[in-house]
Order: C-alpha cells, then structure tokens, then sequence
DNA sequence: GGGAGCTAGTGTAAAATTTACACAAAGCCA
DNA sequence: TGGCTTTGTGTAAATTTTACACTAGCTCCC
C-alpha cells in the first residue's frame, strides 16, 4: 500500500444519546466527563471504537458501561467529521441513539465519567465536542422515526395506558393531541393489547393498561401494513398580515 | 495522549451513489476500478479522506473528480463500518447520495477508474467492498426522501413535462400512480410554474412545460407547509388463503 | 358515608383528502 | 384526411381527519 499510509493516522469514536421517558418528559443521558478534553463538561456518553470492534458493537459497549445493560433499541444516524472537531488529532464520530425504558434501570456513570444523569431534551446546557449538534441531529431523527414505525413503546414500560402513551408521542414531537382523535386512531392500528388490567395507586379513576403486539406487529408488516401518523397541521399562523387584503 | 496512540491508525473513506435518471429509469454511476483492491470490478465512486478535508467536502471532490461537477444536492447517509470491510485496513466509509441531473455531464472516468458508467439501479451486478450494501441503504434513503421533500427536481432538466415528473417518482417509489391524481395533488401544491411553453419534436401532443418554483417553496416552508405525498397503498395481495373464511 | 377532586373513557357530524375511473383534444405522420 | 399516440381533464364515492364536551370511576378528605 504504502502511499496510502498517510491515510491510516485518524481514529473513530461512537456518541450515543441515549432517550429515555419519565414525567412525561423526554430525558437524555448525559456524562460529565472526568478526562480531557472538555474535563468536568456535560457531554454524549462515547468512546474510540476498538481496532477490532463493528461500529454498532461500539455503540452497544458504550451503552452496557454505562447502564449495564443491552438488547434496546439502537439506531445509527449520522457522522460528524469536521476537521478540528476533536483536540487529540482526526477523530470522526458515528452518531447512535437509543431507546431505553428510564425505569428499569440504575445508571452507573462508567470509567471516564465523574456522573451520569438523565437531562431534560428540552433544556440541555451546551455541551463538549459538537455534542450539541450531535444531539439536535438524533433528536429530529427520533422525531422523524417515531411518526413511521413504533418504537416509541421502547421508551415505555411494558405495561402502559394510553395517556402515558399520548405523552411520550406529544413530548417527542412537540406538539398537542387530540385524546379522542389519538386513542381512535392508535387503536384501529390493532397493536395494543387490552391487558384487562387497571394502575393502582392513583388518586383517580385508574385507567386500563395496554401493552404493544409486537407480534402482530410483524404479521402486519408482512401483510403491507404502514405505520404511519400524520405530521400534525402547524397551528395557525395568527400574526400575518393578511389585513389589507380584500 | 500516549495511551490513545493505538486508536490513531484507521482511515476512512466517502462513497457516493450518484442517482440520474433517464429513460423513465432511474440510474446510478459506478465505475469499473482500476486498482486494487477489487481491480476490474464494478463498484461507487469513493476515496480516502484527505487529513485536513471535511467529510462532505471529500464527497463533493469525489463527485466533481468524476463528473467534473459541483454544486449538486448531496446528502449523508449511513456509515459502514464492519472491521474486516478492506484489505488495507481499518476502513470505514461514510456513504453519501447525490442527485445529478443526467443530461447536463459527460462522465470523465476519475484517475482511480478504468471506466465510469451508468446503470439501472434496478438491475446491478454485484459491486465491490459492502458497496451493494450501501447502494440498497442510499436508495431506501432516496425513496423515503423523496416522499418527504421536493428534491425529485433535482434529478430532472430544468423544464420538465408532468408525465416525466411522475415516471421519475415511479421509478423510485417502484410503484404505479394514477396519472389525474398525480397531477391533482402535484398542482395543487402550487411548487410548479408554467412556463406556457410546449414540448418539441415529439409525434403525438406536445406536452406543457414546467420548472420548479424553488423560491415559493421556500415561502412555503416558512409558513410550516410540508411536502408529503403518502406511501402508496400496497397492491392488494390476491393470493391470501381467505377462502375457508365464512 | 358523602362529596370534592381528578383523570379515564367515549361518539358524532362536518370537512378534507383520497380514490377510482374514461374520453375528448392536440399534434405528428403517412 | 384519417390513424396513431400521448396529453389533459372532472366527478362522485369512500375514507380519513378534525373539532368538540360530558359522564364514569376511583381516591381522599371531611
């Protein structure tokens, strides 16, 4: 090869924004971080990807040495390379974000964090790195993925009502639905269980509990089923001036 | 950084999937390599990353070293990262697709190639690398885009018929649309000027021209329109064992 | 044990969108 | 002039989406 050694100096590193749901709030898990660069600043939990290491394994080690945990919901997005993004030399990162259900877990901030912690989407402070932009990029493509497949049921427990449901769906895009027109259309998807079960422990009427067929989920796939919602309308532009027309 | 220093010996790679179209089908450009690894086999236009080069920047070089263009719509995809991928190395290769307008080049064969060449993208012998991985990921991300924003124009001479409009969407969507409705949905979004000027040289009616009214679409993003044509309802799946059902 | 407080759960009518579908118009060519 | 080919067009029915308000069911407090 030799010409092409010039080439063979660069390292990759895998970010992961890891979306949780809690008080109907969408949370992401940030570190702060106990090496240079950016010592002691909030940033995306990551690390160089291993000589020998798949970048998708990267992202799911990454993941497991902060949580303990594996087998959730993981998504390649996007690839940030600017030139000086990193203080160490070329470093390129590969974009992951996954999808885990909050309350299952206790979060041990791994080796090269000082902590861990779950942090409103809504209200991040500026981060390390590019970690900023990282994020808004994983953050509109969930938006984008949750209208086109369901995978907002991995952001909740297995048991659900359809409240909590239509919570996570307005968190995440940001908007307000309607109960009735929601509920109608969720449930002629055919995905939900009824589990004849009702929440304890409420101050009010309990309401009754869900869980998703991922069964049937597949069965329909096969059979061309699209899972779809609609970008909901912009609410109306009040301000424009529309008064001097006729 | 001492104990990092093993990490700083991978590259990486741009491919791009250069879409045109033409016939009513829609093509890609590949070349015929003329080094190794893969010598003599069809594969994507692609290089290594220069050191001191943005990632989009290499796609851009790679695009205009072929095709002598620039200034084309270009959009990142995925990144391939498994470790054995390339014989030289750790290699992993940020995939990119652009959308050319076909009629407007002639393809000059880059120093890396033997040949450049445009082929169905319905119809690819097997490429070299992952590349026929990347070409199925990059045309998946083109069906979905194209269904989400106006870039199809991008793919078409500035003054189009609307009969090429909607071939080109029915060759990237694999789907049949009805011809009025089509038109129907198309006009009414008010993206479309007509340029009161008629097709030439053709032996049946000429058809009206169009271009594409990239400011008012801009207009109308401000305003929060969005683009969105619906996935086209599955043809009905006649060979289901149904009769046994009352 | 009754009432206040809270959230769950439900239906319908109007509007908008999508679908299916067929024939006359316009030009070229022989 | 007649035949060939593709363009361009409208409508009615079906489906989907939207807007909207009150009763049901449980807890907790008095």
């Amino acid at each position: 090869m030799g010409h092409f050694d010039n080439f063979f100096k660069s390292a990759f590193t895998v970010d992961n924004v890891i979306f949780g749901f809690d008080e109907g709030d969408l949370k992401v898990l940030l570190i702060r971080r106990g090496e240079e660069p950016y010592h002691g600043k909030w940033a995306l939990p990551g690390y160089f990807v291993y000589p020998n290491e798949d970048l998708d394994d990267a992202a799911i080690r990454v993941l497991e040495e902060l949580t303990g945990i594996n087998n959730v919901y993981l998504e390649q997005v996007q690839t940030f390379g600017a030139v000086n993004r990193h203080a160490f030399g070329r470093v390129i990162t590969v974009a992951y974000f996954s999808l885990i259900k909050i309350s299952n877990y206790t979060i041990q901030p791994a080796s090269i964090a000082l902590q861990a912690q779950w942090h409103s989407v809504a209200d991040v402070a500026p981060l390390a790195f590019d970690h900023d932009e990282i994020l808004r990029a994983c953050f509109m493509r969930l938006k984008w993925l949750v209208r086109s497949r369901p995978v907002g049921f991995e952001l909740l427990p297995p048991k659900f009502t359809l409240t909590e449901l239509q919570h996570l769906y307005e968190a995440i895009l940001e908007t307000e639905l309607d109960k009735r027109n929601f509920r109608k259309k969720i449930l002629s998807m055919d995905l939900l269980i009824d589990l004849n079960e009702t929440q304890e422990g409420v101050a009010h009427r309990p309401a009754k509990l869900y869980k998703f067929d991922q069964k049937r989920y597949h069965e329909l796939l096969k059979e061309g089923f699209s899972f779809e919602l609609k970008e909901s309308r912009k609410k109306e532009v009040k301000n424009r001036i529309d008064s001097n027309q006729t």
